[in-house]
DNA sequence: TACGGTATGTTTACGGTGCTAACAAAGCAT
DNA sequence: ATGCTTTGTTAGCACCGTAAACATACCGTA
């Protein structure tokens, strides 16, 4: 019961506190390096080595927080969708999130991700199946695998166009209604 | 008349060998530092700064080509779309081009490209216009503008997904009929 | 309770990066 | 020929990620 004592040396909880000033500096829009973690936590510059075996796996760790609360936005938020657009709604909240947490959507999509990180690669499968249910609920007679992939790039191209400014718009109420009409736009095209 | 010839100080043509032997690598797959291409151009670290204001001048410069050469991949390769097909397609050879060039594919479109880089912003409006030009001569009653985000946004969110490895694929091949597949499939919901 | 191993944190050091400032050489216009 | 401008060079700054050697505190066992 004495998590708050120090000793000066032996932080006590340096791995907990590393992640969560990370997270706060993607969030605050700061470059983020193990450095400045270590620095931001009053820690010697190579410290967080004893917890992470480099950034990536550092990265790693904050990309699973990351998927945690993405799906947690996209479930607990309305629970699985019963019609299209419920799965626009979907869409709009998956966007949302990228452009309220721009620097962690980074973090947990702009890489390969090859390292071999069990638990990472559980959280965006997590995501995939959540949208496979999804779409297999509101379509049952369809391919769900393929319309998963389908709504899943949408949401997510859509969320990366405008995380880069190849879209824009000015309020997130617009870009909220730029993706419904493109989510309604193109499930309205009977072939 | 004498390009070729060198003074050994005042390469003469610097920028153009910097933007080639810059591509070169970024096609190599090599991390790809200002300092590693002035290496690599056999001049000294700092002799890019005569040329890009930063790194990120360097880099826009470097989209701009991307941005030309995805546009011929799509347009020169079948001419316009007619069909829905066709549209996938499409979609198919954007994907394609991203997962040949990945690290150009991340240099046009992993970053906000905020500065007002005049070159940079018309190639991918370019692009864009291309994209509604297409959708609307395959839809033509429909709406063309939420259409072409629609059809960006999916092929670009497959792009980003398949490359960054969160969707995976063990041939080209098999991308290919997959990207075909979330295409068709997203159209063949008649709301 | 003393002891020794292990976990955790520190210091030091290396090579890399982007970038600036001061300097040098070549080209060009007068 | 002379001087301005362009283009290159060298030196140096602050930062980064990472490894190795060292120091300290904790914790189980004798």
């Amino acid at each position: 019961m004495s998590t708050s004592e120090k000793s000066s040396y032996h932080h006590g909880d340096l791995r907990a506190t590393l992640l969560s000033t990370a997270m706060e500096m993607l969030e605050g829009g700061e470059p983020f390096s193990l450095r400045a973690i270590a620095r931001q936590a009053g820690v010697s510059p190579t410290a967080p080595y004893r917890h992470f075996k480099d950034r990536d796996a550092l990265e790693s760790a904050l990309a699973v927080e990351g998927f945690r609360d993405l799906l947690a936005d996209l479930d607990g938020g309305r629970g699985l969708p019963a019609s299209l657009p419920d799965l626009a709604e979907f869409a709009v909240a998956y966007v949302a999130f990228a452009l309220r947490r721009p620097a962690l959507f980074r973090v947990m999509f702009g890489k390969p991700c090859d390292d071999a990180d069990d638990e990472r690669i559980k959280a965006a499968d997590a995501l995939h199946e959540l949208l496979a249910d999804a779409l297999d609920r509101v379509f049952p007679d369809a391919d769900a695998s393929a319309l998963a992939t389908a709504g899943w790039g949408l949401a997510h191209g859509l969320a990366s166009l405008y995380l880069d400014g190849k879209l824009q718009a000015a309020s997130g109420e617009e870009v909220a209604n730029r993706v419904r009409g493109a989510f309604l736009a193109i499930a309205s095209v009977g072939s």
